[in-house]
RNA sequence: GGGGUCUUAGCUCAGCUGGGAGAGCAUCUGCCUUACAAGCAGAGGGUCAUAGGUUCGAGCCCUAUAGGCCCCACCA
């Protein structure tokens, strides 16, 4: 058995152990139908990204879920891969090229996709490394990426085969449009912030006459493209108006005042300008109204030509100059402040600008349905159920998906034009013949798909979709997804219904939702904020094992958490504290032969810790089984810390010290077995540490990651010897309250006396003298049924079935006893007072459940017993 | 406008189906006791936001109020 070192030191441990886990091809699952499969997709990582505390917080729960199901004899498989992420890496592609001063058209589509798969080769293997520092048990054998030629297979099929079904179309609609980005966005990429602007009142001039109409509007650039003026139907004040003619003010054109119910009254002037072009509303207005749409903006939002002279403006010059103008003709009545949303682009923070577009579309009202009644009937649980109402508030106002993207990198749209009849077809290949004209040169749409058109797809494509593989048969539907409630919409919700749409199964049966990683002053970690704590730092500093349980420590599912070095140090102490342990009992192992140790040889702490374990085992699997993860990391916390450390070990002390002790193996014994159960139930927590040990612990098992996890077991259960040690304790806790309020120094020994009328205490007591010294500085220790040989003035401890006498030759101090005595007398007062209010209320009585009357008796009782004692010996001292 | 969520010890947060208020950190006191000072022993500290209600019993369930946070949404 080797030495280990003083202080757990994760820096040199974690990596050997995790190539040992690698080479020994722990993390990899096999098909194999004698086992059951138990899977977890891990949710791509775009290549462009760097590990940050979400992905840390998100690994460490899959992963711990993961090694738990392995250990409890799964067939454990954790799918992973990495996302495209189309916008982010053309990005960031093109910023590289930036640098070499090219621009990406210039370049050319094939050229820049080369550069941006060479960007991908370099950087897309990074955050899996990361990843691996993490601990994380993926199996990494079978990694994915989104345009590997598997996935872009299943994006293609899923493509066609929506189209054939009517549920993708080709269409133009007003759309997000980002100027930066320069492509459309679906409604969720979009972020609405509130912005503070204006209201610019404008005069608009009726036509042949002198009056005016008065609109108000937040973006007086889009006048150029008005087409009409709207009003409400049941408006008074511009009955008159509506069928008139308006001339548009800078412009000159002639446009008509409609009526439109859309318009409301008591907002603004309540007169609307409407732009048909360039705004969500005023486009369906303008639908309902056979309104012109005049687009007045190029792709990077710069006034087109139909903006006439303000051609070239960017949209913000040609606001000022507008208003300017404006102005000056006297037809600015006001200028008022006013804060509204506008929505920016989530990537890049630009205002977007809705935008007349030809683009593809996923139709949603049917294909939404099937993910619907799966939650409502439970057959894809959300946890916390509250993600549910979130989930349903949304599905419940559901739009159509736009999915075309005007970018390169992607899975390219395959639909191919014909270059003289315009029709277009859509297939998987290039049929090289238009079916309409017989023209031979057709050419594929340019467009892209939305980068969550694949990672819909992210459950079965991995395992193989569309092929039928074996993988795909045994894996799916996966178990549990596990990710953060920011990509519900984006990501869960389409992984659902696309999984009941090609599968006819949902993808997985629960997901588990945490919340976002926030800095101590619980601020989102931003890069612009600089606020960011790297989860590599803390693995440098403190260890895999200490990150990992701070992340799942001391916080609700779903609920966001603050992030802070001084909760690592406490999770790094506690893997040190299992270290300590370990290392003492190593230290101890070759004091006897605990090969031959029947539970029949045990003492009554040994029973009583065993016990212990043993109920901790079971908590602990029920807690995991629903996926509470931080509450069953909490118990077996408690349990090592206070309970093994604090209290078994020390008991068991003297047993290991004491040459002639015969009890010396099975308090070994004891000591490992309820050690290694525990580093079993901490294993998925703390893999490295809890391995670390297991290795230097035994020699039977290679590797704790592929034991057995513990059940629990009948022949483990003495309830008897729980009560037992639990009365101990008691008189432990006792005594040492008593000479610390009576300020006795811990050099001091004394003579201890445990005196009690009922036998069968005595003898608990009797068997349990030795802990006295150990835990209690007692030099002496007497069991007697009265208070013979007692001093009339030693200082005393009333626990519940005995009261403790300590005399002290000196420092005695009665008024601290008596002031002592009292409060305890206070104390039991209380409860004596709340237990006989519930006994003495007869509804009480005659409504509570049976178990609990009976608690509350037995209480009752013990206070009892407790008070009469607190009180006779307060009696002899005011004598 | 719709929806969600939070308010518990000085700080950060737990508290599972309603049955005597918990943890970590911080504070105070005493200990270098041969696994661990990244430790041990003891202590102080809460009208569980407010007001009602349901119940034998409410931190937990219901209603309202105040304050904070988040998401969704086409009020120009």
């Amino acid at each position: 058995m080797k030495e280990l070192e003083k202080n757990y030191n994760p820096t040199e441990i974690e990596p050997r152990l995790y190539e040992k886990w690698v080479q020994k091809r722990y993390f990899h699952a096999e098909v194999d139908r004698s086992k059951k499969p138990f899977t977890i997709v891990m949710p791509p990582p775009n290549i462009t990204g760097q590990l940050h505390m979400g992905h840390a917080l998100d690994n460490t729960m899959q992963d711990i879920l993961i090694r738990y199901k392995r250990m409890q004899g799964y067939n454990a498989l954790w799918q992973p891969g990495t996302d495209h992420a189309s916008i982010a890496t053309e990005v960031r592609v093109m910023e590289a090229l930036k640098e070499q001063g090219i621009c990406k058209e210039e370049l050319g589509r094939e050229r820049f996709l080369e550069k941006a798969w060479e960007w991908k080769k370099e950087y897309g293997g990074r955050i899996i490394n990361q990843l691996k520092k993490m601990g994380s048990s993926a199996d990494w054998e079978r990694e994915r990426f989104t345009m590997d030629q598997g996935c872009s297979e299943a994006v293609l099929e899923v493509f066609i085969r929506l189209y054939e079904k009517g549920w993708i179309y080709k269409g133009s609609r007003i759309v997000n449009w980002c100027p930066v980005c320069q492509t459309s966005i679906s409604d969720v990429e979009v972020e609405h912030e509130e912005q503070e602007g204006y209201f610019w009142h404008i005069l608009y001039p009726v036509k042949g006459s002198e009056e005016f109409v008065e609109i108000a509007t937040t973006r007086p650039e889009t006048l150029l493209g008005d087409t009409a003026v709207a009003v409400n139907p049941d408006d008074e004040r511009y009955q008159h108006l509506i069928g008139k003619t308006l001339i548009l003010p800078l412009v000159g054109r002639e446009i008509p005042v409609i009526a439109d119910s859309y318009v409301d009254k008591e907002f603004g002037t309540g007169c609307v300008k409407i732009t048909p072009a360039h705004d969500p509303n005023d486009f369906e207005v303008g639908k309902r109204h056979s309104l012109q749409e005049i687009t007045v903006m190029n792709d990077d939002a710069t006034i087109n030509k139909n903006g006439g002279k303000y051609e070239g403006m960017d949209r913000y010059e040609a606001r000022k100059v507008i208003v300017k103008e404006l102005e000056e003709a006297g037809l600015l009545v006001k200028v008022v402040p006013h804060s509204h949303n506008v929505g920016t682009h989530d990537r890049c923070n630009t205002t977007v600008e809705p935008m007349i577009k030809q683009q593809w579309f996923v139709k949603m009202d049917q294909m939404i349905q099937p993910a619907v009644e799966a939650v409502k009937k439970g057959e894809v649980k959300l946890l916390p159920e509250r993600m549910e109402k979130i989930y349903f508030n949304w599905t419940d106002h559901i739009r159509d998906w736009c999915i075309s993207r005007q970018l390169w990198w992607g899975h390219q749209i395959p639909a191919y034009y014909c270059k003289d009849c315009k029709e277009f077809v859509v297939a998987k290949k290039n049929p090289g013949k238009c079916p309409k004209c017989g023209c031979t040169t057709m050419t594929q749409d340019p467009d892209t798909l939305d980068t969550w058109f694949s990672s819909a797809l992210w459950p079965f494509s991995t395992l193989g979709w569309p092929e039928k593989t074996e993988e795909l048969d045994y894996f799916y539907p996966t178990d549990v997804l596990v990710t953060g409630y920011d990509i519900i919409f984006f990501w869960v919700i389409r992984m659902i219904f696309s999984g009941y749409e090609q599968m006819e199964k949902a993808p997985f049966h629960t997901v588990l939702f945490h919340g976002l990683i926030r800095d101590a002053q619980g601020r989102k970690m931003s890069k612009s904020l600089g606020n960011g704590i790297d989860p590599l730092e803390i693995i440098e500093k403190y260890g895999a094992d200490a990150l990992r349980m701070t992340l799942v420590t001391g916080n609700a599912p779903g609920n966001d958490m603050r992030f802070y070095q001084e909760r690592v140090e406490a999770s790094r102490n506690f893997a040190n504290k299992v270290w300590n342990a370990s290392r003492f009992i190593m230290m101890n192992l070759e004091k006897a032969d605990t090969s031959k140790v029947k539970l029949s040889d045990l003492t009554a702490a040994d029973q009583w810790i065993l016990s212990k374990v043993n109920t901790l085992t079971k908590e602990v699997t029920e807690n995991l089984d629903k996926y509470e993860l931080g509450i069953a990391l909490q118990k077996v916390y408690d349990f090592v810390w206070e309970e093994f450390c604090d209290w078994y070990i020390e008991m068991v002390k003297p047993r290991l010290w004491k040459e002639e002790d015969t009890t010396k193996a099975a308090a070994l014994w004891t000591l490992k077995t309820v050690l290694i159960t525990s580093l079993k139930l901490l294993h998925p927590y703390l893999p490295f540490v809890t391995e670390e040990i297991f290795c230097n612990l035994q020699e039977e098992e290679e590797s704790i990651m592929v034991s057995e996890w513990p059940l629990w077991k009948e022949e483990w259960n003495f309830a008897k010897q729980e009560k037992e040690v639990e009365l101990i304790k008691e008189a432990v806790r006792g005594i040492r309250t008593v000479r610390t309020s009576m300020n006795v120094a811990p050099s001091k020994k004394a003579t201890v006396y445990v005196v009690t009328e009922e036998e069968e205490v005595r003898k608990i007591f009797e068997n349990s003298k030795v802990f006295f010294a150990m835990l209690a500085f007692a030099s002496e220790v007497f069991i007697q049924s009265d208070k013979a040989n007692i001093a009339e003035d030693a200082v005393s401890a009333v626990i519940h079935r005995a009261v403790i006498y300590m005399p002290f030759a000196e420092l005695v101090d009665i008024e601290k006893e008596i002031a002592r005595l009292e409060k305890e007398q206070e104390r039991l007062k209380k409860e004596l007072v709340r237990v006989n209010g519930m006994l003495g209320n007869e509804r009480f009585v005659s409504k509570a459940p049976e178990e609990k009357i009976a608690e509350e008796r037995e209480k009752l009782v013990k206070y009892t017993e407790m008070m009469e004692q607190v009180e006779k010996r307060l009696e002899q001292l005011q004598k």
